[in-house]
RNA sequence: GAGGUUGUAGCUCAGUUGGUUAGAGCGUCUGAUUGUGGUUCAGAAGGUCGUGGGUUCGAGACCCAUCAUCCUCCCCA
């Protein structure tokens, strides 16, 4: 049979990995720089722990796990009825009681909701883990791909959110990737909805608004009417999304639009808090006060993020925000949370677009000595062995082959320098040291050879 | 879930209104070179033209189906 991937899969080869691996190592050494702390949980959870999380969009991109020993004679009744129910769009548990899990929050939830007797508040998590969608793949979408979220539970303090969003502009200050970091309040939005004729309708007008971007102005007030909004309402929801200028005329113009509001107003007066604290002349990417930015996920209830890439056309390559009540699916109630989330796969998209990968993370092997003949192997794996324990990285040529073939390996290979040992040398007790870079050759003692790099 | 794109050598792609034995570049391997690469030269291997039907004297090309791919919308990272 002819070998191809699954659909939105990948294989990561070494020069990706080693890039992909410096996007890793920079969010990791950041989220460890604010006190966050590893965390890792299964490839699956029950499908009921994800189930009804993502909304009905949602519901439908989590990969089920069909249950093992369906075929099991005894079993064939129920498994029958079961995938009839199945087929029905009902319960699906006597097929699929394992999901491939959709996101790292709810994972996280219900670690928290599982331990919250053990684990001291406020809990700072970060988890970095591939995560599966049923989606259909296109540019920047993928059906399996990482994600890098640092949460904190059990927390309602806003310093949290200040330090996410200084998270953002260090990582991406340090990745040399220019972004915009977007900022929200859900209860802003609420205020919203409240003065549209009441707060259920809030995912629909945010649901609205969100296109902005895309479909412009009108397109948005024509859904509006649709849904069932009033001229008047029509109005306020205009009159919103074009409050414009710098973050600080825009809270000045919300202030006056919900004063009326506590809850708009505690919105607001959140933004200003993150926003006062936030250093931004430290950082080249800014953060910035979106109106527009309303995000799917139907448990956020405070701050929303959002970070997009400038120059380069893709999706948002970061989200994240508050949920006052995330343990609450699962029965615990009372824990606050607030996280972020790195997409690292469109983050890898975008870089290598922009081509700001550095040079210098592509170093692999430092030495390749030739191989000159089964004794000259012999003499030299010990010499190789006293350069891996100096911490330098050989290899020896697996055969005795010309040369021709030996230096195209290391060329290939991006080895930098190599090492030539035959009768001659290990009579002198010296080596061939070639710089591969520049062409220069010297001969060193084989003492002397690990200062040579 | 809806719409579109493209499937020809390991890779990137040519292949005219249907016409004899399907090509190129790169890569791979061998040699020119018995201890010095990147250049050059000579040669070789490598294809059920995505798959299955159909039209035709004749299909890589046309038609239908199917699978895969990439992209757009929806939604998202």
């Amino acid at each position: 049979m002819k070998p191809t991937l699954p659909q939105g899969t990948r294989d990561f080869s070494a020069a990706i990995l080693r890039k992909r691996n410096f996007i890793f190592q920079t969010i990791r050494d950041t989220f460890e720089l604010y006190g966050f702390e590893p965390l890792e949980t299964p490839a699956m959870e029950h499908t009921e722990t994800l189930m009804g999380k993502y909304g009905d969009e949602g519901d439908k991109l989590i990969f089920k796990i069909l249950n093992n020993g369906l075929d099991n004679p005894a079993k064939h009744d129920s498994a029958k009825n079961d995938f009839e129910s199945v087929l029905n769009g009902k319960t699906m548990k006597g097929i699929t009681e394992r999901a491939l899990r959709y996101d790292l929050t709810i994972p996280f939830a219900r670690y928290v909701a599982m331990n919250h007797g053990q684990l001291s508040f406020p809990f700072k998590r970060y988890q970095m883990q591939p995560v599966w969608r049923a989606d259909r793949p296109q540019k920047g979408r993928y059906r399996e791909f990482y994600q890098c979220d640092a949460d904190i539970a059990g927390s309602t303090s806003l310093l949290h959110e200040t330090e996410l969003a200084l998270i953002y502009a260090t990582v991406f200050q340090q990745l040399n990737v220019s972004v915009e970091i977007r900022i929200n309040n859900r209860k802003i939005l609420n205020a919203l909805a409240n003065l549209c004729g009441g707060a259920d309708r809030m995912m629909m007008i945010t649901i609205a608004i969100d296109k902005l971007d895309k479909i412009g102005i009108d397109k948005v007030k024509e859904e509006l009417a649709t849904r069932g909004l009033n001229e008047d309402q029509i109005k306020t929801v205009e009159s919103f999304i074009s409050i414009s200028g710098t973050n600080e005329e825009k809270i000045t113009q919300l202030q006056s639009l919900f004063s009326e509001d506590a809850i708009g107003l505690e919105g607001i007066n959140e933004l200003k808090f993150i926003l006062d604290l936030f250093p931004h002349s430290t950082f080249h990417s800014p953060l910035i006060i979106d109106l527009s930015l309303a995000r799917g996920l139907n448990y956020y209830t405070g701050t929303i993020f959002e970070v997009k890439a400038i120059g380069v056309q893709m999706g948002s390559i970061g989200g994240g925000g508050r949920y006052d009540d995330l343990t609450g699916l699962f029965d615990v109630k009372g824990i606050a949370g607030v996280g972020i989330s790195f997409g690292v796969d469109r983050i890898y998209d975008v870089m290598e677009e922009l081509n700001v990968f550095p040079e210098s993370i592509q170093k692999g092997t430092t030495v390749l000595f030739f191989n000159t003949g089964a004794e000259e192997q012999k003499y030299i794996f010990s010499i190789a062995q006293n350069l891996r324990a100096a911490g330098i990285s050989a290899e020896i040529f697996h055969e005795s082959a010309k040369f021709d073939k030996q230096f195209k390996y290391a060329e290939k290979k991006n080895i930098p320098f190599v090492a030539i040992i035959g009768s001659k040398e290990i009579e002198n007790g010296t080596c061939m040291l070639k710089n591969l870079a520049n062409g220069e050759q010297k001969e060193v003692a084989v003492a002397e050879l690990k200062n040579n790099f």
